[in-house]
DNA sequence: GATCGGATGTTACAGTATATCAAGCAGGGA
DNA sequence: TCCCTGCTTGATATACTGTAACATCCGATC
């Protein structure tokens, strides 16, 4: 511990269509890797996800869903998000209830967020689990199956304005 | 930093009716500081969720003002949470959409939350803001203003079960 | 082909939260 | 006193988020 963790560059610009597409990639791989199944539902879903590169509402990945014609009733959209926040290809930001594509598709990671409440965006910083709640919590004889961070606040580019 | 922070007693008995007028007492006395308005409704709402002494859905604080006879339309509720959360009286659990009053009524501080898959329990633990997360933020030019950290696992007595 | 489990499609509904407008009430200044 | 202003409350309606339950489909296996 000490240094502090590296953060995605959700603030700033970058070729999006190759990120797409190697995030996409990378989880085909490790779907591949550990006999789970993406299915097209989920593979788009991901993408759409991806595309977005921000945090969307499960309604959002819906509308997309049923523009282009899917089977689209809420428990596709949230049947497909589960599956990808169950095994580390995407977050679900608690703050916002939104879904984020993970920027370590399928590592196992903790995850804290910074989330801009003048532009929405929301940046991955990953985490080592633990910590100091870690130890309080192991001396109340409470075992830690998953924890949220989630930081509220203002982007650079915001707090400029 | 190192030391574990403190965990409120969520998970043990203790005497509650002493607990609950001693934590409106101390609200009070904060308001009267501050000159924040603790009107009835507000009042009443603080003092539920101290009695219920667990997280409580906005629609469960709706449903005993109800019963009381008191105008309760969801908006009542809503309100009378927003100002306890916004003054520091209450927390929002992000990850169960609910309520709680707060251990240290009215005391800045950042906090982070123990929730027991088993038995719904929240124990509050009073962590100083920053850390790693808060250098990482300022290394990205993000200011914090908020932050929300909440682990989920089984408390003790739910994990002998 | 028969069977079985997982994935998808669909309907209906439950739970959470807010926009909006009307009415009441306290305090301050003309 | 009276009015004005700002905050709080009351109430209706509606939007947003999430899930239960059941039917169907599809691929793998025997």
């Amino acid at each position: 511990m000490g240094d502090a963790p590296e953060i995605d560059p959700a603030f700033d610009a970058h070729d999006h269509g190759a990120c797409v597409r190697g995030r996409l990639a990378a989880a085909e791989s490790r779907c591949a890797e550990r006999g789970l199944r993406l299915t097209p539902v989920r593979r788009r879903v991901l993408e759409i996800l991806l595309e977005g590169h921000r945090a969307m509402g499960a309604y959002d990945v819906l509308a997309v869903l049923r523009a282009e014609g899917r089977g689209a009733a809420p428990p596709v959209a949230y049947r497909a998000l589960d599956f990808l926040v169950g095994n580390g290809f995407a977050h679900r930001i608690e703050r916002l209830n939104a879904f984020l594509a993970c920027g370590a598709s399928g590592e196992d990671h903790a995850a804290a967020f910074l989330i801009c409440r003048g532009c929405d965006a929301v940046a991955e910083a990953r985490m080592d689990a633990g910590g100091r709640l870690g130890r309080a919590a192991e001396a109340a004889g409470f075992r830690i199956e998953g924890t949220v961070m989630e930081a509220t606040g203002l982007c650079a580019a915001c707090a400029a304005r």
